[in-house]
DNA sequence: TTGTAGGCGTTATCAA
DNA sequence: TTGATAACGCCTACAA
């Protein structure tokens, strides 16, 4: 592999003025840059990227770990949130690393102290945020920068993105309930989950809106995959006074939710209204497509990044915090 | 942060002793080797990733980089293929690295060059291989380990996995002749991707096999997502003598494809027959259930990972084509 | 404008 | 069984 010492023989300089020919520096004749620019082009150079960390003290890299809960893992919201984390981290000449553990798990406390101890990543993005959330409270201490989807209930001063949920789901439940719906369940996600709390809270936000009382035997847990939601939505329709509308944590959910009916042989969108949210792809073209409140997932990644990567550098931040509003979506499954 | 230095002054000894009593050389006393790995721990030491690459020459880290035609991504088989090979590659304690970029675009070219040129990774895991592909000339040449899910056609010796189309390709369209189908049409992908010609290619065999003369004008080409599958669909129905059955290159079309068919008035599954590949989670909840190929795609993953890893380390492979056979999932879209 | 040299934190060779 | 030391490739303060 060619060095920068290959690069400065063939040319007869020292390594300092091909370094700095490299980097822009200013007190190099422009002649000489030149020829170095092309020469190490020529024989394919690239700044070894270990030597450089070890020098400067950072990795130009990010980390992110995917939360696995099992071994399944299909959830095109994350094909979709890497894709926007890679891009633009790609895009700055940053390196994005990314891993997979179970949320609150030895493995996962493992990779951390790995990424940021061992000075793998100069910073990381915590999503799928708990309640109490140890990650916070770990890279808090530790001084390593991080952003986070959502924020923990930990004192601790947040940076990231943070979905507003009450507002979507309020405008969804006024719109149910227009439609003539009160009895409207909601199949959630583990009470651990900040997520979980605020569309759970949405809901009953929502329900007191419109002057709906909540009946606790309408709302239950899943764990975010089509067949938690599936398993739940049969349980909603075998109750004796089933609900007439369902509303679901995320998508999926939902997905899992309208095939339940539809075994029920219940028309999704005339006999019972479905809604999901987080906007993935394929909610357009499912059987009804799906009403569901839209996040705009790549752009939200993307900010994410952005926002890492500025602390890194240490600039401010003009927004410390980036509300997002997610769209309501109306769509068949929620009929009219 | 603390370094192997810290370490060493604490106890008193040198660097060289702690360094090899961390990494279980056997000319270390017992009682010393203990005392170090608890102080170490006890300190919060991690040896530094930075440092011990430059000296070991090798990164411990293998690369991946994401296909994404348009910023919109999202796909439930990347998620659980990169949930595939963060694990296998975390429990092997090595990292990966993701980027995303659009496939044979100079993002990508330049990706390749930062991470294998600046020796950023060991190897490199390659997948929506395309007939003729760059990639594997670039790797092979500069002696890059990677192993591909899916052979390019170009003449350098292949390593991964592949999977067996023909077999499950002719035993769904024997499947769907039985049930009474003459006009069955295909949705393809791009023709320079190989699972585009694999696919096309099992297709028209299985026709042959029931003896159905191909019809060109029941052949077209979407773009592997929900919007190109409806697309494709409508124009598909909107023909003279329309298909009976449609048969997708993967389920997100297979998915539009069912959309366009509801949009007709057709209920899937009695009036056409639909079918996917890839056996995505949501096809067991679409709307009917899909008919689709099931892979395994977080073993595949991880197959990659463990076949990459060998050949990182020089081990000789036992195999060096892996052969999945995909299976025939049977649902109602298909009727029967 | 260019060159010399020290050091980032490890691991590995060799000597003690 | 342990320790001194060189090197991995790069960047940068300082000298020329």
């Amino acid at each position: 592999m060619t060095t920068i010492k290959d690069v400065a023989k063939a040319l007869n300089l020292s390594i300092t003025t091909v370094s700095r020919a490299l980097d822009g520096y200013d007190d190099v004749a422009d002649s000489t840059r030149e020829l170095v620019i092309e020469t190490s082009h020529k024989m394919g150079y690239t700044p070894n990227r270990a030597a450089r960390q070890l020098r400067r003290q950072q990795t130009d890299t990010i980390g992110y770990i995917l939360p696995t809960e099992k071994p399944q893992f299909a959830d095109a919201f994350y094909s979709e949130f890497i894709a926007g984390l890679g891009d633009t981290a790609a895009a700055n000449n940053f390196d994005l690393i990314v891993s997979a553990a179970p949320p609150d798990s030895s493995a996962e406390k493992a990779l951390y102290e790995r990424w940021v101890q061992g000075r793998k990543v100069d910073g990381v993005i915590v999503n799928r945020t708990r309640l109490q959330d140890w990650r916070v409270q770990y890279l808090t201490d530790r001084k390593t920068p991080f952003v986070s989807l959502e924020r923990s209930q930990l004192a601790v001063e947040f940076i990231g993105v943070e979905t507003e949920t009450n507002q979507g789901m309020i405008e969804l439940i006024a719109y149910l309930a227009n439609q003539g719906h009160s009895r409207i369940a909601y199949i959630g996600a583990s009470p651990y989950l900040k997520i979980e709390y605020d569309r759970h809270h949405g809901y009953q936000v929502g329900l007191q809106e419109v002057q709906i009382t909540s009946d606790p035997s309408l709302v239950i847990r899943a764990n975010l995959t089509p067949e938690g939601g599936y398993q739940a939505a049969r349980q909603l329709l075998g109750l004796a006074n089933p609900p007439t509308a369902i509303v679901c944590v995320n998508d999926l959910t939902a997905i899992g939710a309208m095939h339940a009916a539809h075994e029920s042989g219940l028309k999704v969108g005339r006999d019972i209204a479905i809604a999901g949210f987080d906007g993935i792809a394929d909610s357009a073209h499912t059987q009804p497509p799906l009403t569901t409140l839209d996040q705009p997932v790549y752009e939200i990644a993307s900010r994410l990044v952005t926002m890492l990567l500025s602390l890194i550098k240490g600039d401010l931040l003009s927004e410390r915090q980036v509300k997002i509003q997610p769209k309501l979506l109306i769509r068949p499954s929620t009929g009219g």
